[in-house]
DNA sequence: TTGAAAGCGCTAACAA
DNA sequence: TTGTTAGCGCTTTCAA
């Protein structure tokens, strides 16, 4: 596999017999040649297939016509939804996107904001994980927006969320109507404002319904298994023991299919005598039996809200709002 | 937002009064500096917290550290699955992935290669997709890997694979074992090397077995919906019009959870009246009813060998083997 | 309309 | 042990 030398701008220079500065301009279109030259140099490039060289551009530009994203783990559906309609938009912007997969972990993310500004990306975008940005990478001057995930302090960093709140809110409301006296919320330990925003809305919805918030009824799984496994074993074991709740407001779908596994082990019946509400609106909500009533959230606005924004900021406009919120639905199905 | 002025190697060089090549030896562990000069040269990067920037770098070493990931869809939860797993051994090795998504676009892939050439990546790892790599990229000398794709004709490019062809053996055996006779194979009609292989594995349990080939039981489903909905509604319609089969083989888990509700919603029960077996291990074969029996691939070690066969290619040496096959497994469950 | 030349940040060959 | 310098591929200013 011999590797053919690549030609260069400068080849392209001599081969068509100008200077480099006037190749430049007709590759990009920049005027002030003839319509002649323009001609025999573009001859020229489709006959060496020449190719501008990116790291020689970027170089010279500080453009690398690179956006970098965060995510916790692309194998998680909702992730890959957003990553994939990012990827689309700014593909169609001549952006390629850089993925960063930080499996959670703190440091791995650090390092990954390093890279990134080292690679001079010229953009970021972060989704979900902790609240705060590494300080270096805010007034690196790089511009980032967060998608379901809200920076720390005063920072004037833009970010797109669903509105959790709402989210928290109409699932408790959807297992009241449906009769439930005492509801159990199922989510993860860890404080990332996603939970927190829909834990308030769980608690104000029983609040204005008028039904007494539990201690017990709070159940937060722990960070390393707060999935699946995480919430059948919780609810195994609290079905078990005394069936001290009639409704589950599960924060994701897995963690509600979860719940829902480990009830039916119990032979306790779903929707009978209890009834469950997911989050997310994952395929396994809707393919499990009987299906999961769920929150969606629009993943699709959420990745275009953010690219937009991104790119706004790229083009050195301000942001107009800080905050983006966009609205979820519940769905209801045989769960509920 | 004010971006702080980056510093430069030339900066720390003026700073801790040397010159830049000499920080650029601290920098890179290169020797040639003593002692006292390395602490200097430090404490002044410490100081004024540099980075290198990497598009200076890249331009001088003709490396970008990056690599490019091309996959058909993201969201596939196979194909996230081994993006992951790359991304993982790619970060320890200090790469970084740029996700290419092509929609299974032959026009974005194509556009794909093009930047991925002039963005001067290090690598390339392929994930399925269609057979012909173009030409300039081959000759690029830009090494790839595939992964689940045969490179078409005589090209030397290495790959890696799922054994697909035992796969649909196995597969077509297991349902022979339970008592089918009948058994449809549900494919994608697109020729794809994948496939093709699955479609022999089965041909040939079928004959070994004695059973005849019927044209009437291979059915591809058209590219554009080729996965649950289309599956669900070709085997729907089959069903009702006449049951000519008693086991499906369905050549990925989507499109035989597909097959399982149309039989379901034509009252046919599965497994005792039709069995299916899916491929791949997706969680949906895990989690719907009956779970569905699988044909599981090795996700992880299919990147793995990729990704080490690529970083082989790029460090120089010459491939061992072009094609390296990894076994796969029956996992059997509900529908069989 | 065109070209010469500087310079983006970095590494490495060569000289001292 | 250290510095000087050339140059990677490109764009852009300035001059012609």
């Amino acid at each position: 596999m011999r590797s053919k030398k690549k030609v260069s701008i400068k080849d392209i220079a001599r081969l068509s017999g100008v200077s480099v500065a006037t190749v430049s301009r007709v590759i990009n279109h920049n005027g002030r040649f003839s319509e002649e030259t323009r001609e025999r140099v573009e001859a020229v490039i489709r006959e060496y297939q020449y190719t501008t060289d990116m790291t020689g551009k970027s170089l010279r530009e500080k453009k690398t016509h690179t956006i970098g994203v965060i995510v916790p783990d692309i194998t998680n559906e909702l992730f890959a939804a957003i990553v994939l309609e990012l990827e689309k938009y700014f593909f169609d912007q001549g952006y390629s996107v850089l993925i960063c997969n930080t499996n959670e972990e703190d440091k791995k993310e650090a390092a990954y904001f390093k890279i990134l500004e080292s690679k001079a990306v010229d953009g970021i975008i972060c989704i979900s994980g902790s609240e705060d940005l590494p300080e270096h990478i805010v007034k690196s001057g790089i511009p980032i927006v967060c998608i379901d995930r809200k920076p720390k302090g005063k920072s004037d960093v833009v970010y797109v969320e669903s509105d959790h709140y709402l989210g928290g809110y109409i699932a408790t409301e959807a297992l009241i109507k449906k009769g439930c006296r005492k509801i159990l919320i199922l989510s993860k330990q860890k404080a990332l404002s996603v939970n927190t925003q829909r834990l308030s809305g769980y608690l104000d919805a029983l609040r204005d319904y008028g039904l007494p918030v539990l201690p017990e009824h709070i159940v937060g799984l722990l960070d390393d298994d707060s999935n699946f496994q995480g919430a059948k074993d919780r609810i195994f074991y609290m079905a078990k023991k005394n069936l001290s709740f009639d409704g589950i407001f599960a924060t994701n779908d897995w963690r509600a299919y979860g719940a829902l596994v480990a009830l039916q082990q119990n032979h306790i019946a779903v929707p009978e005598q209890v009834k469950i509400v997911g989050f997310d609106g994952s395929s396994v909500s809707e393919y499990c039996y009987p299906a999961i009533t769920t929150i969606q959230q629009n993943k699709k606005e959420l990745a275009l809200r953010a690219a937009q924004a991104l790119l706004e900021q790229m083009a050195g406009k301000a942001a107009e709002e800080h905050r983006i919120v966009l609205p979820v639905a519940l769905v209801e199905r045989g769960t509920t």
